[in-house]
DNA sequence: GTTGAGCGTT
């Protein structure tokens, strides 16, 4: 995709590619077009994007025509603020078929047509590439990570918890005085046996209605939900439940209040 | 809505 709305790389013949880094995630080859245009022939801009979430990876290149202008780029705008943010200019060191640049230019290709025959390339998809290099590389986003551990590592602290909550438990250590304590204790561990390893309810509150609208009427909106159409409109068809075991109550049509 | 070392598309 390049900024003229061609199709893939145009003509990386006698070309000159420079590699813009640190450029926001907003930018696009349209705000870099006017600043690298004004200095020499830009040939086409393209910008790397995540083929997941379509993103801006964050860095750009600019192919101009001219090695000079090329350098002259590199030189007036390495080092400018664009949206904010200083981006680094400099020439591509890889092509993009992972071809020495020397200069932004390509001077040494990769010769498949001898590899061809031999087994010695094997046909990387780009789903193989990807796996290998995207994927390895994807790690742009530090905070991310860290964000998704810190859940990851929260659901464990939690867990951990539970866990030493019966740990902590003395009457494993308690073997004196097992008199009528017993009957105590045993009370409290059977309260404790069944209401802890089962499950705890996280939320004792009985707030049920999260909707932020408080309806200071007497009104009753379970009455919509009642007098409305099936409380489970889940599928368009209220018949086909292939489901049986799935009644919460199946007294729900007795109930007729 | 966030992020930030690096090298690329049909």
């Amino acid at each position: 995709m390049s900024h003229f709305g061609r199709s893939g790389p145009p003509d990386i013949v006698d070309t000159y590619s420079l590699l813009v880094l640190n450029i926001t995630f907003r930018t696009t080859a349209d705000d870099l077009f006017p600043l690298f245009d004004k200095y020499g022939k830009v040939v086409d801009i393209f910008i790397p994007r995540d083929r997941r979430t379509g993103d801006s990876r964050g860095f750009a290149f600019v192919r101009y025509k001219y090695a000079d202008e090329a350098q002259k780029a590199v030189d007036r705008l390495d080092g400018r603020v664009v949206d904010g943010r200083e981006i680094t200019v400099q020439f591509a060191k890889y092509g993009p078929n992972a071809e020495r640049v020397h200069k932004g230019r390509i001077v040494e290709s990769v010769p498949r047509s001898r590899y061809r025959s031999q087994s010695r390339s094997p046909r990387r998809r780009y789903r193989d590439d990807y796996r290998d290099k995207g994927y390895r590389r994807r790690s742009r986003s530090r905070s991310r990570d860290r964000y998704e551990r810190e859940k990851y590592r929260a659901r464990d602290r939690d867990y951990r918890r539970r866990s030493r909550s019966r740990s902590v438990s003395p009457d494993h250590s308690r073997g004196r005085g097992r008199g009528h304590y017993d009957d105590e204790r045993r009370s409290s561990s059977r309260s404790v046996d069944s209401a802890s390893p089962v499950r705890r309810s996280p939320s004792p509150r009985r707030s049920s209605s999260p909707h932020k609208n408080s309806p200071s009427k007497g009104e009753s909106p379970d009455r919509h939900s009642r007098d409305g159409r099936s409380p489970t409109p889940r599928s368009a068809s209220p018949r086909g439940r292939p489901a049986a075991s799935r009644s919460p109550s199946p007294r729900n049509s007795d109930v007729d209040e």
